[in-house]
RNA sequence: GGCGGUAUAGCCAAGUAGCAAGGCGGCGGUCUGCAAAACCGCUAUUCGCCGGUGCAAAUCCGGCUGCCGCCUCCA
């Protein structure tokens, strides 16, 4: 069986095959009216996974994630800090970006800004005032919601049920009240742009439809977002771009369970969140991966240092499996047929239930330690890489300066104790070793190698305070020397 | 008030009818200069509560309770 997804608009797991050779899908991005969050991330990371999959199983794929830079709350937020509502869109776009490729989310083939598609917003208003789906009143254009027969099919509330809960500000010059807004008048000081109904700007929703429409096409595979938009947001969208086009929109809707933090909904409007920020400043992009991969992506997940620490461990015994399968078969990128379970394929065929893909890898590393065959080794290399997960040193050249300093202060220590001839002897080779190297990244394998020898010869004369003292060293720059029966390895103390 | 989600071991978490995956943590052992890694064994007779339908239920049906959310800006 190939790929199934949920589809929240059927409530049930459906079985995906895409409208053409290239799988469509549009992500609802941010409101960039104030800093990205660990939510954010989440609808991110979810894309991530979700294109990383239709990739493995051959799609290729567009996705576009929006950016609506224009909205009621960036203008307040313009009042607020006195700051150009351009200037704080461009300051939170930026912040997220960075921190989506710090944590290796795949960029999404465009990043579309509302207020650069001012025309194809104003021709999608118009063109649903034309068909009667919207009217204007005093610059403001609505979209009728009791024109349109299936309002409420996405989110399962009937039209009546949103009625009896209706909590409408009574200012608003609408027909009805669950009429929502296309097109906002501007009040003085606030940023415009002209329209057949005077100056203005678009509502929120009416962006996504004109964007999707623009790149995608009227049709297309995958919607994707938070759980938090399916209403309004996204019943709005649906309802616009049905009424204007009279063509399905998206074939299937996927929608990703919240983040709380202490048991509550992470939210800007509220200011209770985690900005990823500060999250990238404690944990690594590996380890943030892990915590929301450890979890199905419709389900809620609690954000709090505890999981994240867990999530750290479960990460570092995969991690120390494969760095230790490197330094046992060599580097493995270069295998190209691993085994590609049916376990793990079935398990992200099933609605990517990563939770379940990682349990058959660390199955695979149970078996691997018996079987001692190599491709297993390769595969579990190739499934890390697979979901995302990263084995680069961001920078190589800290740790090697640090590194080179270790070797500085056991040459020291070594000259003091009238052993200078230990670092003399074991260097002899080292031009050898280091002659063909490509990468600097082996060049500082080597370096750690070659106070391994060292401190090998040390273990042998029984001289355990400097042996032990090149191992804590090598520790205290997060590299974790272990001492087999074969000789010693190391391997990365940080994940 | 209306609508929706969820409840599985100390913690996290898969699992929609046929003997309860996996991870973290813990305990005991092997290996070992020490440490670490790894390996072996143990760690839920039971899946929020009550009732029902099945030969068989965590899984289906009914009721109850707790937690979270949406109905207003939100990934």
């Amino acid at each position: 069986m190939g790929l199934r997804l949920y589809n929240t608009m059927s409530g049930k797991t459906e079985e995906f095959t895409p409208l053409g050779d290239t799988v469509k899908i549009y992500t609802c991005g941010l409101t960039v009216q104030s800093e990205p969050h660990v939510g954010h991330i989440r609808a991110a990371m979810v894309r991530d996974t979700l294109m990383r999959w239709l990739g493995y199983l051959g799609y290729r794929v567009v996705a576009l994630e929006n950016f609506t830079d224009v909205d009621d709350k960036i203008i307040e937020k313009q009042k607020e800090y006195n700051k150009d509502w351009r200037m704080i869109a461009q300051d939170n776009i930026d912040t997220y970006l960075r921190a989506c490729d710090q944590l290796n989310i795949m960029r999404a083939t465009f990043y579309p800004r509302a207020s650069q598609h001012m025309e194809e917003i104003i021709n999608l208003v118009v063109q649903l005032i034309d068909k009667g789906f919207a009217y204007e009143k005093k610059g403001d254009v609505y979209f009728r919601v009791r024109k349109f027969p299936e309002y409420g099919k996405l989110s399962k509330k009937s039209i009546d049920d949103l009625m009896s809960g209706a909590r409408i500000a009574p200012t608003e010059s609408k027909d009805d009240p669950l009429d929502f807004a296309l097109w906002k008048a501007a009040k003085p000081g606030e940023p415009y742009w002209l329209s057949p109904w005077g100056k203005g700007r678009p509502g929120w929703h009416v962006e996504c439809s004109a964007m999707s429409m623009r790149y995608l096409g009227e049709t297309f595979d995958i919607h994707t977002g938070g759980e938090d938009l399916i209403f309004p947001h996204h019943e709005n969208e649906l309802a616009q771009s049905l009424a204007a086009t009279g063509k399905p929109f998206a074939r299937f809707w996927l929608h990703n369970g919240w983040v709380t933090l202490t048991g509550e909904k992470m939210s800007k409007s509220t200011g209770h969140y985690s900005p990823i920020k500060d999250v990238l400043a404690k944990y690594s992009a590996n380890v943030i991966r892990m915590f929301m991969l450890k979890t199905h992506y419709r389900k809620q997940l609690a954000y709090d240092d505890e999981r994240l620490d867990e999530a750290r461990a479960a990460l570092m015994t995969i991690r120390t499996y494969i760095d230790n399968a490197a330094n046992k078969y060599g580097e493995m990128e270069e295998i190209l047929e691993p085994m590609m379970l049916d376990t793990f394929t079935e398990a992200m065929n099933d609605d990517l239930n990563t939770s379940r893909a990682l349990s058959v890898i660390y199955e695979l590393i149970k078996r691997s330690y018996k079987e001692d065959d190599f491709k297993i080794a390769a595969s579990v290399n190739y499934y890390y890489s697979l979901l995302g997960f990263t084995r680069e040193i961001e920078s190589v050249i800290e740790p090697y300066k640090d590194v080179m300093e270790v070797v500085r202060e056991v040459e020291e220590k070594l000259k003091s104790a009238g052993r200078s001839e230990i670092l003399k002897e074991i260097c002899a080779g080292f031009h050898d070793r280091i002659i063909n190297i490509k990468h600097v990244n082996e060049l500082y394998s080597q370096i750690i190698a070659l106070l391994l020898d060292i401190r090998m010869k040390l273990r042998d004369e029984k001289n355990y305070e400097l042996a032990d003292y090149i191992r804590q060293r090598l520790l205290d720059n997060n590299i974790i020397v272990d001492d087999t029966s074969d000789g010693s390895t190391f391997r990365s103390g940080t994940v």
